[in-house]
DNA sequence: GCGGATCAC
DNA sequence: TATGGTGATCCGC
């Protein structure tokens, strides 16, 4: 990047710096606790502190794309403006028209937040730091108390920047079981006003009051005043709350008297119109610092403003938003809430960051080690992953992704090592000599491996004699016996229903495909990396302790590696024969398969732990409420 | 379907 | 000295 010599007389540059501020004040301004603080200020000293930092120079470069990307849209505007967009308008408001059918004002959601959670849960057990300004979480803030926020302390700010807005801020380490055990005492007392109450995280859950309100003869507002008394007679925690006909006008409701205070937005088309027509775009949830910054761009400063550009929107930023955005304008939204596990998860991630490493036995013990992590994720959560996402982080603070459809369903860390190998030796070729931050790993499209009453509840019922519940073996070694025993097949049955069959055979037919997909993905990796040139070794880091020649006995192709990069080659060069055998029988084509060869086991590597973990275990949340 | 990007908490 | 982890979704290609 070019540091452009900065004249302040510039606009351009000003323009840069003035958004590259705003995006530096990070994403949590709208938060509560900041009226009276002198914004300009703070970004001066948070621009300051960052500057020059490799943080900062990334968030430079992002800003600036941003910046590129909106004068795209307002050249792609201008050329809209040029056109007869008649046809556009009728468009949208017959899109209105529908959506307005769907307006539903016989409900009454209530959006639930706690009031500085973490802070208020340490300020319990330490009342002493009620009277001072403290931060929970030491590298990055997680939260803060309200003193804190005077100071312009925000949840997601590095330490040592809220440290030089308020030198005297205190930093307390998370203790994750507290906030755990406390959150669960305000359920139990949520759980009498909606006894399907949504956690949409630790300390914010989403009610519908419909019935309460009936049954008891209550108004909605006097029914949560009473919920929030009760909430903080029993368990001193104090929460802000919303109510109204749906649960995105809810959340944005819960913020409008906080802390410790609640809002109502009555059940009628022309106060939600109202109400909408003056809010600011970034209060929406979904709407974050960058759709914010383009609908700004475009004239859409408020909700109402969206009906004014209504023309544009499906053009400039595609059909999901632009219904997304009339539902905004309307004031419309879900008013269904259901319990947080009747939601089907998606994928089981983990990631880590670390101090700057680079070298391809460093970076394979880091994979190995995240491999393990993912593995206990796996079998907590009891899914395995058809497909498998490397991510990584450069010391740049730059993210690539790279992903593999494994020939099956996996979960162990042998496996999860074995075909994330590849991925990375990919971004190794592509960057090399590349320096990491931080390394992830992600299973997506997951089959579920669920113990029995879990099972029972979607329908499937258990074979006769196939109890795998001894309670003398511990938890883990039993997760894992399980699913080694379903990886065998046959422990499920479905109860005998036409879909769930239909289900199974489709499912089955898309693994054969899968199968196919990702021989013939392996195949393509192999073509380009011996693309053109016979066997190019990588140009090794003299750091690798090893270098020779090897030649693979199952694909006779030379390979320059040390021992366990040539045993990690030759695991992978036996699954890749798996498929072909697999595929082989199943097509009935090919060639005959090879003779197998025995690998090596891997040797388990001790592991310096460079780590530095400053937050707490996010994945314990989502064991609240669940 | 893949990879980049955004968003929430 | 120095800026998080988990999960979801959307878009362009």
């Amino acid at each position: 990047m070019s540091p452009a010599p900065a004249t302040d007389k510039d606009p351009e540059t000003e323009t840069e710096h003035d958004t590259l501020k705003y995006s530096l004040l990070g994403p949590s301004l709208t938060k509560s606790g900041q009226d009276n603080v002198d914004q300009q200020k703070v970004s001066e000293i948070i621009y300051n502190a960052s500057k020059g930092s490799k943080f900062f120079n990334n968030e430079e470069n992002r800003d600036k794309n941003l910046t590129a990307k909106i004068e795209k849209i307002l050249a792609k505007k201008k050329e809209l403006e040029k056109l007869d967009l008649a046809h556009d308008i009728r468009k949208a408001d017959d899109c209105i028209a529908e959506l307005e059918l769907s307006r539903d004002l016989s409900q009454s959601v209530v959006h639930i937040d706690c009031d500085a959670f973490y802070a208020a849960c340490e300020e319990l057990d330490r009342p002493e730091l009620k009277e001072v300004p403290f931060s929970v979480g030491k590298g990055v803030l997680t939260t803060c108390n309200y003193h804190a926020r005077k100071f312009g302390c925000r949840s997601g700010m590095a330490g040592f920047v809220a440290k030089k807005l308020c030198p005297q801020l205190i930093q307390v380490p998370l203790n994750f079981e507290k906030y755990t055990a406390k959150a669960q005492e305000v359920r139990e007392i949520i759980v009498d006003y909606d006894p399907r109450f949504e956690s949409a995280s630790i300390d914010e859950a989403y009610l519908n009051i419909t019935e309460y309100c009936s049954m008891n003869d209550i108004s909605p507002e006097d029914a949560v005043q009473q919920l929030r008394r009760e909430v903080h007679e029993k368990t001193k925690i104090t929460i802000s709350a919303g109510i109204a006909a749906n649960a995105k006008l809810a959340k944005i409701c819960s913020n409008q008297n906080k802390p410790n205070g609640q809002f109502r937005l009555a059940n009628d088309r022309n106060v939600i119109m109202a109400f909408m027509r003056d809010l600011p775009t970034r209060k929406v949830n979904g709407i974050g610092r960058v759709f914010e910054r383009e609908l700004d761009a475009i004239g859409v400063k408020t909700c109402g403003d969206i009906y004014t550009y209504r023309q544009y929107i499906s053009k400039l930023f595609g059909e999901k938003a632009f219904t997304f955005l009339m539902q905004c304008y309307l004031g419309l939204g879900r008013t269904k809430v259901q319990p947080a596990e009747e939601y089907e998860r998606k994928s089981v991630g983990t990631e880590s960051t670390f101090g700057d490493m680079s070298g391809h036995i460093e970076l394979r013990d880091k994979l190995r080690q995240t491999a393990e992590e993912l593995e206990k994720d796996m079998l907590r959560t009891q899914f395995k992953g058809r497909t498998l996402c490397l991510k990584v982080k450069l010391h740049t603070y730059e993210v690539f992704t790279r992903q593999v459809i494994p020939p099956k369903a996996i979960y162990l860390a042998d496996d999860l090592y074995k075909f994330s190998v590849p991925m990375l030796t990919r971004l190794e070729q592509e960057f090399p000599g590349m320096k990491l931050r931080l390394m992830g790993l992600r299973c997506t499209n997951l089959v579920s491996m669920k113990k029995p009453d879990t099972m029972a509840f979607f329908g499937f019922k258990k074979r006769p004699g196939t109890d795998l519940d001894s309670s003398d073996i511990p938890d883990d070694e039993q997760l894992k016996r399980k699913a080694d025993v379903l990886d065998k097949d046959g422990q499920w049955e479905a109860i005998p229903a036409e879909l769930l069959f239909e289900d199974a055979e489709r499912q089955e037919r898309e693994e054969e495909f899968e199968e196919l997909e990702t021989l013939s993905q392996l195949e393509e990796v192999d073509k380009r990396r011996h693309h053109g040139k016979e066997v190019v070794p990588n140009p090794r880091k003299q750091d690798s302790p090893v270098e020779e020649w090897w030649d693979c006995p199952i694909c006779l192709r030379p390979q320059v590696a040390s021992e366990k990069e040539f045993n990690e080659h030759i695991d992978l060069c036996l699954s890749r024969q798996t498929i072909r055998n697999a595929v082989q029988e199943t097509s009935g084509a090919g060639r005959p398969p090879r003779e197998s060869t025995p690998s090596n086991k891997k040797s388990k590597t001790s592991e310096k732990s460079k780590d530095k973990t400053v937050l707490g275990d996010p994945k314990q949340r989502r064991l609240f409420f669940g």
